[in-house]
RNA sequence: GGGACUGUGGGGUAGCUUGGUCCAUCCUUCGGGGUUCGGGACUCCGAGACGCCAGUUCAAAUCUGGCCAGUCCCA
């Protein structure tokens, strides 16, 4: 499994890295690598599959829908991703735990509006071997009636609050429609945050810091994004309010990246969550959650990828840097012991290195990690192992020297500047993204998500809904990145009371 | 739930209308050899498929029925 080396020369496993290089670098299985993407723009996503694909990170060839295999490339950039969620949620006084997978009927029958939401699209266990179950058991779509049955005995008193505790686990969701990888799966790759507090202020300040976590996820990814919170008929089931995460994707496309609920005390009476306050009172406690998943992957692809294929933020690369050794006839074996050298420095110094020694020709390996998405790429021929500096080329198409003396240092800014100028990209597309709409005509054929005078009311939402065959998505919780002034009347009725801006978009 | 369409090597396809010329075409992929290597190399050898079951027929990838899987549209 391990290489002596790739090409006869040097000595042990320099990176540790397998030998046979399509196990773990994106050779796609389809050999989609190869062809022609299709355009981003006019048909996003078949141009989608076609870079999921093509970076190899999951294998859809799985036979059961909406479940994919997760590649070793796919895995890593999975485990940056959740890297980046532990951090963070941990950095606000998170702790990790982990609920069983299967949730007895009972407990998820506790909350009506919960299962009213939930319940056309579960799994079911009826059977253990050969026998009925008694009571059948759900595979969990979402953990709330796994977890707080459970809650109910953590939680006595107030010395027990506030309780903030999430998992990343796996749920399943039986969807009927489409599936696509990462955007809309059956098994679900779940990060869900479950808190408990002593009241409503309490639980509306976990909401804010949520929102404080969730910039700075977004921000590893560099991903510009809007919280939106969502009309009545449009929260999750069983919650007070939701306030969603939102990006525009496509012509007038929105994709929900993660989601926060304030609960109230929606499902600690059903559950009989309460602690003893202070003064001797029994109370029940305020919740909140807190729901991320590899869409947020899919979201990253999405928005960062070009017609080359994907571009990974350096915190979610697989690869951050790959280094390409050019052999040559005349070369001799400089190169590759150049490029041993400085992989083998690079990854002591903690970044993540890949040594391309395969002997595809050079050429082959550079569309290969550009469709992979690898930020930064060193090249080490002749000229370089002569002059000690390599040529560095950034997944942005920007070229420099990067001299070998101070290789760290310099590898560490051209990542720090790819990150800032992915960001810039993304920012600018993420303000073309939205336009203000005047009246319900304006919505309709639509190419950007529109921003549009509502008064509130449940009847001209679904006016706007229909006319723009979509979804009123909400109301923005954050400045809008285009310049809107202040609301006029509403868009279908025209009332000038207590309006105000909401986003009406075509989710994915 | 209703309707339409589609299933051919690992991926993408040709062949199907009009059954035989198909032990199935081409590209890609995969294994091996040689020459190569500064933006997708070339060459030689080799591997790999008609969704499943039944039927019609001298003969089925091709026609019929059922099943399974998938895609799209409507509710």
């Amino acid at each position: 499994m391990f290489a002596q080396d790739h090409n006869g020369l040097g000595a042990g496993r320099p990176l540790g890295v397998p030998r046979r290089t399509r196990y773990y670098v994106p050779a796609s299985p389809s050999g989609g690598a190869m062809a022609e993407l299709p355009d981003k723009r006019t048909a996003f996503m078949d141009w989608y599959l076609a870079v999921v694909d093509g970076a190899n990170l999951t294998d859809k060839r799985y036979p059961v829908k909406g479940m994919n295999v997760w590649t070793a490339y796919g895995f890593r950039a999975r485990r940056n991703l959740d890297t980046v969620l532990i951090r963070e949620i941990e950095a606000t006084g998170s702790e990790a735990v982990e609920f069983p997978t299967l949730i007895p009927a009972t407990e998820f029958a506790k909350e009506k509006e919960h299962i009213k939401g939930f319940d056309a699209q579960v799994y079911w266990v009826t059977k253990g071997g050969l026998s009925e179950l008694d009571v059948p058991l759900v595979l969990r779509p979402t953990s709330e009636t796994a977890m707080y049955p459970i809650f109910a005995l953590w939680v006595r008193s107030h010395r027990d609050l506030p309780l903030n505790v999430y998992q990343i686990v796996n749920t399943f969701r039986y969807e009927t429609k489409t599936t696509r990888p990462f955007l809309r799966v059956r098994e679900i790759h779940f990060f869900e945050e479950h808190t408990c507090q002593a009241n409503e202020a309490h639980a509306t300040a976990r909401v804010e810091s949520n929102r404080g976590a969730f910039r700075k996820m977004a921000e590893a990814f560099a991903l510009p994004y809007l919280p939106i919170r969502r009309p009545e008929w449009d929260k999750f089931p069983g919650a007070f309010y939701t306030v969603a995460l939102d990006i525009p994707v496509g012509e007038a496309r929105t994709l929900q990246i993660g989601s926060i609920h304030h609960y109230r005390e929606n499902f600690s009476r059903p559950y009989g969550i309460q602690y003893e306050a202070a003064d001797g009172a029994q109370q029940f406690v305020h919740q909140t959650t807190f729901g991320l998943s590899e869409r947020l992957l899919g979201a990253i692809l999405a928005v960062h990828g070009d017609q080359k294929g994907a571009v990974f933020p350096t915190a979610i690369a697989p690869y951050q840097v790959v280094v390409v050794p050019i052999p040559g006839t005349d070369a001799g074996d400089g190169p590759l012991r150049a490029a041993t050298e400085i992989a083998e420095r690079l990854r002591r110094h903690g970044v993540r290195v890949h040594l391309d020694g395969g002997d595809e020709r050079p050429g082959a390996k550079y569309y290969r990690w550009e469709m992979a998405g690898a930020p930064l790429r060193l090249e080490v021929g002749r000229r370089e192992a002569e002059s000690r500096s390599a040529t560095a080329a950034d997944r942005l198409g920007r070229k420099s020297k990067v001299s070998f003396d101070h290789l760290e240092h310099e590898v560490g800014e051209r990542l720090a500047e790819f990150d800032r100028a992915l960001l810039e990209r993304a920012r600018s597309a993420f303000a073309s993204s939205f336009s203000v709409a005047r009246s319900v005509d304006q919505l309709v054929g639509s190419t950007t998500v529109r921003v549009i005078s509502w008064c509130g009311s449940e009847e001209c939402g679904h006016r706007i809904e229909t006319a723009i065959d979509g979804a009123l998505l909400g109301t923005p919780e954050e400045p809008l990145p285009i310049p809107v002034g202040e609301p006029g009347p509403c868009a279908v009725c025209g009332t000038a009371e207590s309006t105000r801006w909401a986003l009406a978009g075509r989710p994915l």
